[in-house]
DNA sequence: CCCGAATGAGACGCGGGTGTCTCACGAAGG
DNA sequence: CCTTCGTGAGACACCCGCGTCTCATTCGGG
C-alpha cells in the first residue's frame, strides 16, 4: 500500500526526461498515484527536482566509482565511464538543462563530479595519452554535451540506442577525421 | 519613436539566452520598452519565441551559405562553418533546448539545416576525409551538442571566448586522443 | 475482526504570468 | 497650432499550476 518513494522518483525521471515541463499532476499520474500522495512524499515541485538531482548525482557518483578512473590508461577509464553512463544519460540530460535554465546556487555535488571527470582528463594529458591544447574544463563540458546529444538523439530515434557507447567514445577519443593509423 | 522590431528581437535573444525563463515584462524592460508595446509587436510569448526561431534559422542559413559547404575539403568547410556559427551559438543553444523541452511540431527550417550539415559530413565520408563508422545524423547532433556546450561553457566563464572555434573544431576533428601524426 | 495508517479523488484559494484595455503623454507631420 | 500616431504606465480579468485540506476508502497489522 505504502508508496515506494524510489519507484515514484524513477518514473518521474523517466517522464521529465521526455517532457521537462510535465505537471505535478502528470508526474503523479505517470507514477500511478494521486497528486496528493505525490505531495506527501515531496513537499513541492522544487523538492521533487531536488530529489531527482540527488538521485542523479548519486548514480553518477556510483558510475564514477565503478569506472575506477584511476586505474589503467586514461583512455580505458574514459571508455568505462561512458559505458557506465548510459543508464543515467537521460536523467543527466534533463538535470543539465534544468541547471542551465534556472540560475541559482546549484547542488554542490556537481562540483565534485566535474572535478572527478576533469581529473581524468588531466591524468590523460599528463600521461601523454590526451592532447594538451584543450583544457580539462572544456573536455568535461564537451563530454556532457555529447552525452546529452546522444541521449536526445536516441530518444528521438535519430540514432540507434545500441550505438550509445560507440558513438560517444569514438567521437570523443578519435574525432571525426579518418585516422591514418587504426 | 517607432520601435525597431529587429532590435527588440536581438535584445530578447540576448536575454533569453542567459535566462530562458525570463518574463515578458523582463524581455520588454531589457529592450527598453513597455510590456504593452512588446505585445503590439509580438502577439504573445509564443509568437516571440517563434520570431526568435525564425531569426535563428535565418542566421544559421546565412552562416551555412557563407561557409560554402560544397567548396574545398569537407574538413575546411567544417572549420568555416564552426567559425561562422560563433555569433549564433548562444541563440542556437537556447532554441535547441527550447525545441527539446516542448514537444510539438517543430519549425521545418530545422530539417533543412539538419540536412545541409548532414550532407557535409556525408561528403567528407565519401571523400575519405571522415571516418565512416559514425553516421551523419549522429555527427550532426554531436556538433549541436558541442556548440551548445561551448556556448554555455563560455557564458559561465569556464572557458575563454576566444577559444570557441579552436575548442570545437579540434575536438570534433581530431578527438581528445593525442595523435601520433600532427 | 477491528482499528489505524496511507491513499485517491476532489474542492478550494492563492500567486504569478499573460493578454487586453484605457488613458495620458510626447513627438512628428500637416 | 493642431492632429495623429505610437508609446509607457497602469489596471484588470483570466488562466493555469501549485499547495493545502477534507473525506471516503482500502489495505494491513494487531
Amino acid at each position: 500500500m505504502t508508496v515506494d518513494r524510489d519507484r515514484v522518483l524513477r518514473s518521474a525521471a523517466a517522464l521529465l526526461t521526455r517532457k521537462a515541463t510535465a505537471t505535478m499532476d502528470e508526474v503523479a499520474k505517470a507514477a500511478g498515484i494521486g497528486r496528493a500522495t505525490l505531495h506527501r512524499h515531496f513537499a513541492g515541485r522544487d523538492a521533487l527536482i531536488k530529489a531527482l538531482e540527488d538521485l542523479g548525482i548519486r548514480e553518477l557518483d556510483a558510475a564514477l566509482d565503478k569506472a575506477a578512473l584511476d586505474e589503467g590508461t586514461a583512455t580505458d577509464a574514459l571508455r568505462r565511464l561512458i559505458a557506465g553512463s548510459e543508464p543515467v544519460a537521460g536523467l543527466f540530460a534533463f538535470l543539465i538543462t534544468e541547471n542551465q535554465l534556472f540560475e541559482g546556487e546549484q547542488h554542490q555535488g556537481w562540483d565534485r563530479i566535474d572535478a572527478r571527470i576533469a581529473a581524468l582528463f588531466r591524468r590523460g594529458q599528463e600521461s601523454g595519452e590526451f592532447r594538451i591544447d584543450l583544457g580539462p574544463a572544456w573536455l568535461t563540458d564537451a563530454l556532457y554535451g555529447l552525452v546529452t546529444s546522444a541521449a536526445w538523439s536516441i530518444q528521438d530515434g535519430r540514432t540507434a540506442g545500441k550505438d550509445y557507447q560507440h558513438m560517444i567514445v569514438e567521437l570523443l577519443l578519435g574525432g571525426v577525421r579518418r585516422s591514418v593509423e587504426k
